[in-house]
DNA sequence: TATCCTATATTTAGCCA
DNA sequence: TTGGCTAAATATAGGAT
């Protein structure tokens, strides 16, 4: 898009591609700092390269994500819409009309709510172990798999030596 | 950045803002999209507008974490502790006490609230499908890895005979 | 609101250090 | 692998519609 103009696909020459994914990486994270900054908006963006490697600008991470759920959760319980704010609610409407309150499906519901918010947060809690779990195994395995795959290139190197050398032998012997 | 620069802060006017944010936004999914294509990296990008609005682009997709938060909170909405409800209590409260209904903290509250819930859905949503991209890409190495380890091994092998028979060729020879 | 215009600002492909 | 350089390609602010 400049001295030349380029066609958009895949750029072949490996070299070239790897400087094309710094230079636009940066530009576009910059980019998008600047969307985030002028408009006030959330912005999440994750690059993966074609090695792996992540990259990552937000004004959320992942973490940040998962925070914004706890905060969430602080404020709902900090809000007016605590399960027990109906309760006295409840309480109110019961002093003030002389009726007698007694527990009922409601109440039985109240610790329905509860649990589920519990179970929620249990879920995602151990979602978020789950993951992180399994993104270690993977990463380990992608790590040993690599230290494999140097290894039987070195043996690899070794044995094609050895022929070689047993042939050079032979000859001479 | 053009007809004059302009400082990156946020932008007060807000018709403005509105303007550069369609407008920056646009931009900014075009160079995700080229910078995916061109150096075949995967790319999650979420745009929340300060209205709450998402926009997003991504290599990838699916949903687990969605899947389980959806079926929580369909729970959580067939419950009687729907935020609505307490709306109703409110004006049952009113109603039995004659007093006067205005529009309070607890009603902003609500809608604070709601718009949580779709914030935690949208958030979740892009963890979803940022956590499915990099599992993707995970598991392709890994893919790719054995496939290697494989490949090497089976050199590994043939040079091993080789390496055998020219020893035995030799020898009788 | 969204698009079009256009003068400038910014990005960037291809080189070279 | 970075980090300039430079000319051309793009993006874009402000305005008009």
């Amino acid at each position: 898009m400049t001295k030349h103009k380029i066609e958009i696909k895949k750029i072949e020459n490996m070299a070239a591609r790897q400087v094309a994914f710094s230079k636009r990486r940066r530009s576009l994270f910059k980019k998008a700092e600047e969307l985030s900054t002028l408009c006030d908006a959330e912005v999440a963006l994750l690059v993966f390269s074609a090695t792996g490697k992540l990259f990552q600008h937000s004004s959320s991470s992942v973490e940040q994500v998962i925070e914004i759920h706890k905060n969430m959760h602080s404020s709902i319980d900090k809000s007016s819409y605590h399960p027990t704010m109906e309760f006295q609610m409840r309480n109110e409407i019961a002093d003030k009309t002389g009726e007698l309150r007694k527990l009922n499906g409601e109440e039985l519901q109240e610790l329905k709510f509860q649990e589920l918010m519990k179970l929620e947060e249990r879920l995602l809690k151990g979602l978020t172990r789950v993951l992180k779990a399994k993104d270690e195994r993977m990463a380990n395995d992608i790590t040993g798999l690599k230290r494999k795959e140097e290894d039987l290139m070195r043996e690899n190197r070794r044995l094609l030596q050895i022929a070689d050398e047993q042939g050079h032998a032979c000859k001479l012997g």
